[in-house]
RNA sequence: GGUUCCGUAGCUCAGUUGGUAGAGCAGUGGACUGAAAAUCCACGUGUCGUUGGUUCAAUUCCGACCGGAACCA
């Protein structure tokens, strides 16, 4: 099984800082597991590397994708896979690095994604007229152990089991079919810090991005795309929230507090899935020696 | 100085015709297989400002006091 370095964490631990070490130590190159950061031209709110910052070490996965476009899992886990084989081909180390467990997982474990056609957007259309109960009831026809594992109020997910009977498919189908292992030899580092230390952590960093300019950067995609908000990619936190400061429903300093807001509870939703979904070798950024621990787990696990 | 109003969960407030109270937000935990920085679920004991009085019983009625707001001087 090909090695694979995965470095993951709330936003705002210090994911970036560590992936650059790792990757000078273990000649690496750096895959971002990031949902947003794949987008050009959002670059402050989104806390991407600035390019003179990554040292010369290969960057992939960010600015792949215009703002108007639409991302998603089953592009990443192909894109992911491809970038693998590619670079443990070159002799390198694969590093995964990012927020986003989703994407990571899926590409990490087994998951199978039919080859589908989705315009996502378009598809919720189609059901509009119908309520979530009715939603719920048409799947429990379609795909009754699916049903039973979506809650009736979750509409969003309702819809996606129901366009993947349309499909031909069903989810429950599909899973049956997985073994819900990991097709790499992961090594799984997750960075963490207190509670209350990291979501001051976060206030901090929300300032600074607003010091970086990110006001202004949201101005001027505004002012280049009429139907900014609308887009995939501005559900990204840092973006999102200035609508209602255009809508005029909102002072700056409001959108800075909903950004600071948001930023903690995405961190506390983050550990949720971290600690319930992947195997995640955890280790405290305020330990002395978590730099040392790193580097000795990694070196072991490396030479196995 | 006077009059009126307010003081209930971390915050904003509701409520109890007297039988010790509940929403939203925040927070915490959880789910997650094609929007995932998304979507969804669960969890509410707090000296009901303080202190006297009336009462079987007061957070609820009455008095005083403390804090805040508005208006009148």
């Amino acid at each position: 099984m090909k090695k694979v370095v995965v470095i993951i964490g709330p936003t705002a631990v210090g994911k970036t800082a560590l992936s650059l070490a790792v990757a000078e130590h273990f000649k690496g190159e750096i895959i971002s597991g990031d949902s947003i950061q794949v987008y050009r031209e959002l670059n402050i709110g989104s806390a991407k590397l600035p390019l003179e910052e990554q040292r010369n070490i290969p960057h992939h996965l960010i600015d792949i994708r215009n703002l108007d476009a639409s991302y998603n899992v089953a592009d990443f886990q192909k894109e992911c896979r491809l970038l693998i084989t590619d670079i443990t081909a070159k002799g390198h180390l694969p590093i995964i690095t990012g927020g986003t467990g989703f994407y990571i997982k899926a590409a990490l474990f087994d998951y199978i994604f039919e080859d589908e056609d989705i315009e996502t957007a378009a598809d919720q259309t189609g059901w509009a007229d119908f309520t979530n109960e009715e939603l719920h009831a048409r799947l429990m026809e379609a795909d009754p152990l699916t049903a039973g594992q979506i809650h009736p109020h979750n509409r969003k997910r309702l819809i996606r089991a129901l366009e993947m009977v349309r499909a031909g498919h069903q989810r429950s189908t599909v899973l049956a079919q997985q073994k819900h292992e990991m097709i790499y030899d992961a090594y799984l580092i997750g960075l963490t810090l207190n509670r209350e230390e990291l979501y001051q952590r976060i206030d901090r960093r929300v300032d600074q991005m607003m010091d970086s300019g990110l006001q202004e950067e949201v101005r001027q995609l505004r002012e280049k795309n009429p139907g900014l908000f609308d887009y995939q990619s501005m559900q990204g936190i840092g973006y999102r929230e200035w609508q209602a400061y255009y809508n005029g429903q909102a002072s700056v300093d409001a959108v800075i507090a909903e950004i600071k807001k948001h930023s903690r509870q995405f961190a506390k939703r983050q550990y949720t899935w971290f600690n319930n979904q992947l195997p995640v070798n955890w280790y405290d950024i305020e330990d002395d020696m978590y730099l040392v621990k790193i580097n000795n787990d990694l070196t072991r696990w490396f030479n196995e």
